[in-house]
DNA sequence: TTCGCATATATGATTATCCGCATATTTAAA
DNA sequence: TTTAAATATGCGGATAATCATATATGCGAA
């Protein structure tokens, strides 16, 4: 059971907030994936994620070296469309984000990874 | 325009979360019937308040003595919506304060005020 | 004007949060 | 088994949030 306040305890962060709409998204980004889109350093991404996964709000999924997450299949509709809701109606937050996201997944066809 | 980080910054503490849920609720409501809605001292509630209206998310307006708080007209129809979901999925969450605000409602009909 | 109630704010101490850096762990490939 | 890539975490140090206490302000009544 998720507490409302433990929930948006998880949104009030920039990286965080912008790492979950991504993620509401894309259905499931990795974290290099992370790193580019918000132009950030490993262990803060990294650091963010965890605290997410412990809230129980992601889940991960390790496939190879690869680390994958996901919105939490636990977490309660209400938080879900909260997410939804939040993304729809600020489509310009995430943009500078998707922009370097795009960049990647071009890169992704020639090259191996992120 | 108002940025969802700041949203949720805004909502990530137990006060302020229960205190815009009972404004939600209610429409208005002043500081002393927060207190004892929240059990809480006065400069605390005032303080939490105070940030609240800072990030246009609370409209003040005062009557005589008293400060009523409701929800910033100009409050964006999403975040709108955010506040009612976590209201109508928590209905615990407030269930203690609700109990608290229905004892000085009874006492307000003989006595003055909170 | 003086008093009392409701509310706001200043102050200093405590605590929580966030960060960079270094390092550990896991996995795949050589 | 060594190496490199991807990810996680330990450890201070800096910054910000929160709190309790004391005090200030605004308003109505006497």
């Amino acid at each position: 059971m998720l507490c409302p306040v433990t929930f948006y305890k998880a949104l009030a962060d920039d990286t965080r907030l912008k790492s979950l709409l991504l993620i509401t998204e894309q259905q499931e980004l990795c974290v290099c994936e992370l790193m580019t889109a918000l132009e950030l350093s490993q262990p803060k991404i990294s650091r963010h994620l965890a605290q997410l996964r412990k809230a129980n709000v992601l889940a991960d999924r390790r496939s190879g070296q690869w680390v994958f997450y996901s919105l939490h299949p636990a977490l309660p509709t209400w938080a879900q469309q909260v997410l939804k809701q939040t993304l729809l109606a600020n489509e310009l937050y995430l943009a500078p984000c998707r922009q370097q996201l795009s960049l990647i997944s071009e890169r992704a066809v020639t090259q191996s990874c992120c």
